[in-house]
DNA sequence: GTTGGACTCTCCCACCGTGGGAGCGTCCAC
DNA sequence: GTGGACGCTCCCACGGTGGGAGAGTCCAAC
């Protein structure tokens, strides 16, 4: 008989949900009972409506969140496999940030978390022919990237005898609007004509090397900043990175970076 | 000069964390200002302690719960090691997870939820010899293998000519503590010593086929179990699989299994 | 018909970490 | 001394699930 109804527990125990999961979907509308007591408030579902909480069950499973459930439920076959297709997506994002995370796991684990030795030194000045962009946090890699291909090609058609390695200026807080900037050191005086000119000025300097992929910088700054902070001094903007082995040249475990952070004295 | 303190929002964007969050690993006892003013409750923090500030933003970016990073902070160098050793474990198993359920994402977008095809048919009486286990779901690939590792030995040793496939039989309901046993159709009679002797009934049964991962079971369950109540029909258990190409003949990609459920009429 | 036990109801709280906002107090430089 | 930036506390929200209290309901066995 189709017409026979389940209570809660029975229908909860069919699809491989809680009793607490079915009646929040009820609150929720994602899956209401088919009928609903007006006197004792018990909910009933009709077996046809185990398809739809299998579902549910399913792509729970997956982590979708019932919000997006419910789009699918609702969409058509191709609608819905195009949530599903963005979900995806989403998920494909989320394991390859794990994968950065977990490289950067393993790498505190063994190394410990000191692991940079930081130098504090005197730079000289440096001009540079600078690209500026700004993004967000998340953005940077793929912004600097552009940036280098705005200012390579003037520089080769300029003729610059510009002098490795290139340069990369930030901000000192990763706010939502970051200030960024990619140059190259030239020779001497004027800069080069399509390319703004900037002077980094001498001075005391903190410094590091990093090794490795780009993800993993924060670890390096945060040893930077933590000898920095210890030393009793204060960093000042802009932070520049040397790219002393670049993703041109070497595959990302060899990356080698230099961090540089000037540095002034406490003065209160 | 060291003794400067800094105030709460000045200390924030230093190490890269909110005031709000701040204020909370205060609240919680993760990173107590030094420095409490009686009179106006304002925090100050000192630049000694951007370290431990700086330490938790970079945990806290590898998605550490707070917890566990207060206990890396107290703890010394080789207990740190071994609480992010743990943390990094538990990560790589969600990658894992996460893996597994971006291909099952795959598959449902490509796909579609339904492509399963469910047939109603009539299964023959078995005789089966089997071993029973226990466990919780999440160890069902594991006890499943040690079952196999119990029966088949002694199914070599006895001389027994049993039928392939091999068949694992599990209750409907995927609840904490699952019954489930694995066991090998034997041609007559009085089964085999050492092995628990079973009989699957004939009669009724809703199938399918899945082809691919285990991983991926669940999509065909859905399919019928969706099947079975849509046509007014009640599962009974066991539910039976039939491993017609296992682990041990084929890659993941190619397993080949039969699914069966009992079914009965509705009969209200 | 009654009783007892299994089931169901609603409502509140907890987890985790963060952010938003209200309403009010404080600090410092002009 | 005044304005504006900054600080404080307290509450609520998100996501999804579970636990538990206290009360009501259903049904089968007696």
């Amino acid at each position: 008989m189709r017409d026979e109804l389940l209570t809660i527990g029975r229908f909860a125990r069919l699809c491989r949900l809680s009793v607490k999961q079915l009646r929040h979907y009820d609150d929720t509308g994602l899956l209401a009972p088919i009928r609903v007591d007006a006197g004792s408030g018990y909910r009933y579902y009709a077996p046809g409506q185990a398809r739809d909480a299998l579902t549910i069950a399913l792509l729970r499973e997956m982590d979708l969140p019932l919000a997006v459930i419910a789009r699918a439920l609702e969409a058509g076959p191709e609608r819905r496999a195009g949530i599903l297709r963005e979900e995806r997506d989403r998920l494909a994002e989320r394991i390859s940030r794990d994968q950065a995370r977990l490289a950067m796991l393993e790498r505190l684990a063994e190394a410990g978390l000191p692991g940079y030795e930081v130098t504090l030194g005197r730079e000289p000045e440096r001009r540079l022919a600078v690209v500026r962009a700004v993004c967000t946090p998340a953005e940077i890699g793929t912004r600097i990237g552009e940036c280098l291909g705005r200012l390579l090609p003037v520089l080769g058609r300029t003729g610059t005898a510009w002098e490795p390695p290139l340069w990369g200026l930030y901000p000192l807080d990763l706010e939502e609007r970051l200030e960024i900037a990619v140059g190259a050191q030239i020779p001497q005086g004027e800069g080069v004509p399509g390319l703004e000119f900037a002077v980094l000025p001498g001075g005391l300097v903190a410094e590091t090397t990093h090794i490795g992929p780009y993800a993993q910088l924060p670890l390096a700054y945060n040893a930077l900043f933590a000898a920095i902070h210890e030393r009793g001094l204060r960093p000042r903007a802009p932070v520049r990175e040397a790219y002393l082995v670049g993703p041109a040249e070497a595959p990302q475990e060899e990356l080698m970076t230099r961090l540089i952070i000037p540095v002034q004295e406490n003065t209160a």
